[in-house]
DNA sequence: GCCAACGTTGGC
DNA sequence: GCCAACGTTGGC
């Protein structure tokens, strides 16, 4: 078992939005990112943890924990020519892009924030505290994970 | 295959 | 809305 940040804005799809999905599951679509569709694609696993992380928006942070209920498949959206996340590029025979399911497992409180985050000195390996990181899709080592869970139901 | 131009991300 | 830091594109 595995654990993982994704990010996404609230503005477009929070933790709230999946809070309120059938199943509290939704499809994790529209990552156009090579080393974040290799990490889907290749690594993320059924089972695996998440942690929702918001992006872009007011209270910036970790704001609750999801898991995979369905590993890797190709992301629909690549093949909607309607789609904001259409590419012309890719075919059913050869998919460029891949998508994952994620279920709610909690929400917390209070959202862990990035400010909070990069105070903690034991964070050090995570891609959100090394600058200039963008990935939408990053692991996190379980003592990492421990710790923020930790500091988030403080 | 280099690299400049351009587009995107995301915190502030 | 600004802008730094990246990623991608495309001409050569």
């Amino acid at each position: 078992m595995q654990y993982w940040l994704f990010k996404s804005e609230p503005d477009v799809f929070g933790i709230e939005d999946l809070a309120t999905r059938p199943q509290q599951t939704e499809p994790w679509d529209g990552v156009r990112n090579y080393q974040a569709r290799n990490y889907l694609r290749d690594d993320v696993g059924l089972g695996d943890q998440v942690f929702f992380y918001h992006s872009s928006c007011k209270t910036v942070g970790i704001a609750g924990v999801a898991e995979i209920v369905r590993a890797s498949y190709p992301d629909p959206s690549q093949f909607d020519s309607a789609s904001d996340y259409y590419d012309p590029k890719a075919s059913e025979e050869k998919p460029r892009w891949y998508s994952v399911d994620v279920k709610l497992v909690e929400r917390f409180n209070k959202v862990l924030t990035l400010k909070e985050i990069k105070a903690n000195p034991h964070i050090t390996e995570l891609g959100l505290v090394k600058k200039g990181h963008r990935l939408s899709v990053m692991p996190v080592s379980q003592t990492e994970w421990q710790l923020l869970y930790d500091l988030a139901k403080a």
